[in-house]
DNA sequence: TGACAATATGTGTGATAACACGTAATATTC
DNA sequence: GAATATTACGTGTTATCACACATATTGTCA
């Protein structure tokens, strides 16, 4: 029985040392972000922005005046880009930001949303309530609670 | 009060039509996604491999000898990419897939994985479990499985 | 059998992402 | 106050993605 005991512990701790109930909730994490975000994306497109520009327009609106520079922003957002530069450049291109060089540290460039940037995000903002509750609202509200709880608690893993 | 009330509701029906909870959930599931994406590309970086590319030969091992093609392949991805040719090609180019033109129907390109891929996916799978382990041990087999059973709910979105 | 449609894959191109490195401005230290 | 470090941003380059279009093979129907 010994030798079974231990075969077993091998089994544990060689053969699944973890289960692989991790490995499938990750899986399964991947596949729903991304149906999800290709949905979304798909329901930004005819405003013409990605996900991740309608993001940065909405981190630059939250900031108000004051605008923030590149690092901020990149800090803010929901995935970190290595280049923010060329995707401020970008919005800066079609009007949705300005940009200035600061006075007091000229090291900074404190990007602010325009006009233009506001606008688009107001007529869009009624199309993408409507894009989470087609893509959510089958959900309860006691799911989707359960649910912000659950994936908060999974993204703060130690260390 | 009847005025009062009407503002009311047309605040519920306007300002907030679907309550901003779903909203939540997505961003917290993007967030959340990106963090493991991320801390689990960075764990394969070592063996030269993305996480697609991974999740490609993951595919193809469990096709076995008959391999796929190239839609076959598409189809079971976690995220579909619209170039999986030049997935495979790169693949290819390393030695971890082998192809062939199927004789029966010409149109068909049977991608299988090597001896070199398997022996990749075989190195690299307790280092993933660990992985995996790291980043989600921290929640309980409940927690996960009730993880699972709400994201499974998400995707299934009516329509 | 010959025209046409359907299927499966390949290719060309421009936009974007990722990474490393370079530059400018400010802070710090001696 | 001069050398060095730090901070914030920009640039160059390569690989990759995404989209539309092209090619090749097979099936269908008159």
């Amino acid at each position: 029985m010994n030798t079974g005991n231990t075969g077993l512990r091998a089994e544990i701790q060689q053969e699944r040392p973890f289960g692989s109930l991790e490995q499938e909730v990750f899986l399964n994490l991947m596949r729903t972000a991304a149906a999800l975000e290709h949905a979304f994306e798909d329901g930004l497109a005819p405003y013409g922005v990605t996900a991740t520009q309608y993001n940065v327009l909405r981190i630059l609106r939250g900031a108000g005046d004051g605008g923030l520079c590149r690092n901020e922003v990149n800090a803010r957002m929901i995935a970190p880009v290595p280049d923010a530069t060329r995707l401020l450049d970008r919005l800066e291109a079609r009007g949705y930001v300005e940009r200035h060089r600061e006075a007091d540290d000229r090291r900074f460039v404190r990007a602010r949303i325009s006009d233009a940037g506001l606008d688009l995000l107001e007529r869009m903002e009624r199309p993408v309530a409507e894009l989470h509750e087609a893509h959510l609202g089958h959900l309860s509200a006691s799911e989707l609670r359960h649910l912000n709880t659950l994936l908060e608690r999974a993204r703060a893993a130690p260390g």
